[in-house]
DNA sequence: CGCCGCGTTCGACAATGCTAAACACTATCG
DNA sequence: CGATAGTGTTTAGCATTGTCGAACGCGGCG
């Protein structure tokens, strides 16, 4: 195993710190936390402060989360080739669906959101784009882990909270659930999630036929389901999106 | 002047160097363009991409920006005290005005939207939130200029490129303008950024009566301008939008 | 095949960032 | 009202840490 850089895995796991706690954090709480000095938290916060990626309350002197995250996180998503990919086909599959489409990518024990689309209706609804949504109880969490080596690791390893009571927990239970997503290429969340709240979601491939993200589509289960299952024009529709996104990305068609 | 952390410097100008250019970079390339060695950038790059602020593709070897910048990044907004108190706002304004609503914050000699709300019509649009705007051409840029000192030394300094026959470069000449915006408490952009495109912004002060950031209406001249110059009554609902929301971050009306 | 380019690893040096203690400052409290 | 217990910040010195230059393995190209 090679070393890493000291100094930047410490400011990474402040920053990650920072993002955690709801409110600002002081000086003292933060070195504390990760166990360090209070000068060596301070020389890393001021560099962190400097550079954008830390802003300081005037006021109250505490630690907060700067502009530049925000600035270079938009950035990402400019250059990710399958949300520029899916951009076309995801409009579509809300228009039609007559819900909202959400993509998603694998990282760090959950699902980060790069793309989002409207319900499309005039509620007013909150863009979901670089917020985390589990493994193990969404459609697009339990797609990526079923074709996903990687994401399945970590599910395993990862505590499988209960948000529901018909979130699964048990693993033999899951890994069943993930062996007929595979077999039929698809999974589905009735409820699991947020009670009231259904969703299916297909995977996306690249030119070497491995899984790069899923695309889904999420609802009220009153309007995306019909005698307990999900209904099967939205299924099919959310699996052509998935196949379209996966062609236009090199994937070979079979 | 107190020194800052090498490595981390190093790391913050290769994640700018990484947003700048649009396709991912090698490791000879980013070792080059900061003048370290191959080695030196190489163990920066690993530490990054171990945190996930840097992804590298597989097959090529290069790298590019990491998702833990967007997760991080969206989670920086929703810390952000000004844009939850301007939420509210922001939508009446966009209905009442019909055009699209935009939220700011100085940022490195230039304009970061911290918030987006869309035309009110059923138009494709994409979100701008993350992105930056200039400093000297927009309306949103100039009422922050004329009010923040910090961000006013910083337009004296940078260079200001001329977008349309209209965009303002000359320093005395802006400097006039930054006048009247203070004397009449808001700032417009006709043609100055984009061709057919006009914007009026008015400045939102804290509690301690300092520029926090400003609120702007943006939209195609024909709308929102009558008789070559922005309609009255827009000007006044920016206005009142950006009381409100100062009045919301405790600042005194007096 | 031999060449260059790539990303990666190795090992040694010293510059670098860490630690601990003291510093100013504000707010709190006896 | 002075003492106290918090802040965040700065300083000085030591040794850990990150840096450097060179060598390595690999893949594509001529």
């Amino acid at each position: 195993m090679a070393k890493n850089i000291q100094s930047l895995e410490r400011a990474a796991a402040m920053l990650r710190l920072l993002a955690g706690g709801e409110r600002r954090l002081g000086l003292s709480d933060i070195a504390s936390s990760l166990g360090l000095a209070k000068a060596t938290a301070h020389g890393i916060l001021r560099t962190l402060q400097h550079e954008g990626f830390v802003e300081q309350d005037p006021g109250s002197g505490r630690y907060q989360l700067g502009a530049e995250l925000l600035r270079l996180g938009t950035t990402y998503l400019d250059v990710h080739e399958l949300r520029a990919r899916a951009l076309v086909w995801t409009d579509d599959l809300a228009r039609s669906g007559g819900e909202a489409v959400y993509l998603g990518v694998v990282h760090q024990q959950g699902v980060l959101i790069v793309h989002h689309v409207f319900r499309p209706d005039d509620s007013r609804q909150v863009l979901e784009v670089g917020a985390m949504q589990p493994m193990h109880s969404t459609a697009l969490g339990k797609v990526l882990t079923a074709f996903d080596p990687v994401a399945h690791a970590e599910l395993v390893e990862a505590e499988r909270e209960a948000f529901t009571a018909r979130t699964l927990t048990d693993l033999p239970e899951i890994e069943r659930v993930l062996e007929r997503t595979r077999a039929q290429g698809y999974a589905t969340d009735l409820d699991e999630t947020w009670e009231g709240v259904a969703s299916v979601a297909a995977p996306i491939f690249d030119r070497h036929r491995l899984p790069v993200g899923a695309v889904g589509i999420t609802g009220a289960v009153e309007r995306v389901c019909r005698d307990g299952d999900l209904r099967p024009e939205l299924v099919a529709a959310v699996r052509d999106t998935a196949r379209s996104v996966s062609r236009d990305l090199g994937a070979k068609p079979f």
